[in-house]
DNA sequence: CTTGTGTCCTGTAGGC
DNA sequence: TGCCTACAGGACACAA
């Protein structure tokens, strides 16, 4: 479930306990969550790097060491990284970093879609070629009513499944696609192609206005409990969703009667009121 | 190129 | 109570 918002918590948690320890030693407790290179050569490349920063693109995050390397993350829907003592077990931990000062850095992935890469900066594998391929950052300048509109003109594909597409707004997933609509008041059946100027300059705005809002309240924790922050607190955006996880309620818009729908679209459940959304 | 669908993976929720 | 199926969903492979 990490998106944008929950991975730049993330990265801004995890910054004051990683960056400046040396990673001593790793060890991968189950090999397919290694992307590259194979487990044993993993393993040995970390070994003696020293963290030197935290970065964050899309939904990867990005462990910088020294000598150019770059370890990085990618926690698909229930990833979860943790600084915990050396002699902490951890439930459904897949890698381990074991650092100096006593401290581990655990990834634990109950469902095992998750990932971690050792590579040397801008020499990406092909595993990773998805990186290279990705869209502006929505919540930086550049990321404007025109981009928006020169990825979404003449497209016939919905607007939602565009904003999901990291080639387009990387970082977004399915609750901040549903919630940054539902601010713009559009459907996310609607197709691409069809939305006005004056829509698509409200949607650039306001998506850049709900993932910031997620990154100020530490993201979304639902019910389900699986995104984490490192210490094991709770996010707590999940409290001013306005559609998603809300099918059935009455919309909050001040003044609207619609109740909250919820629709197939494929594959994944999207949220929206139909009064107020068009 | 574009679009939609299936697959990976496993814990959990819901049906009977 | 217990078994079984459907579901959750990000990224990518693949088909049309």
């Amino acid at each position: 479930m990490p998106e944008l918002p929950e991975v730049e918590t993330i990265r801004l948690k995890l910054w004051p306990l990683l960056v400046g320890r040396r990673i001593v030693r790793a060890r991968v407790l189950r090999k397919d969550i290694v992307g590259f290179p194979a487990a044993r050569g993993f393993e040995s490349g970390v070994a003696g790097r020293t963290i030197t920063e935290l970065r964050r693109r899309g939904k990867y995050l990005i462990v910088g060491l020294d000598r150019g390397g770059e370890l990085v993350f990618h926690l698909r829907l229930s990833g979860h990284l943790a600084v915990v003592d050396r002699d902490r077990k951890v439930e459904y931990e897949r890698a381990r970093f074991e650092l100096t000062g006593d401290k581990a850095l655990s990834f634990a992935e109950p469902r095992a879609l998750g990932r971690v890469y050792l590579v040397q900066a801008s020499r990406y594998p092909k595993a990773l070629a998805g990186m290279l391929k990705m869209g502006l950052e929505p919540i930086h300048d550049d990321f404007d009513a025109a981009y928006l509109h020169d990825r979404l003109r003449g497209r016939t594909a919905s607007v939602k499944s565009l904003l999901l597409d990291q080639r387009v707004a990387c970082g977004v997933g399915n609750i901040y696609s549903d919630e940054a609509l539902f601010r713009a008041g559009i459907r996310p059946l609607r197709r691409a192609g069809s939305l006005e100027k004056a829509e698509v300059v409200r949607l650039a705005r306001v998506l850049a206005e709900v993932l910031r809002d997620g990154i100020k309240w530490c993201g979304t924790t639902m019910g389900d409990g699986r995104y984490r922050l490192p210490d094991g607190g709770t996010g707590s955006f999940q409290k001013r969703l306005a559609v998603f996880g809300r099918e059935g309620e009455r919309c909050q818009r001040r003044g609207c009667a619609g109740e909250i729908r919820r629709q197939k679209l494929g594959g994944r459940s999207t949220h929206f009121c139909p009064v107020c959304q068009r």
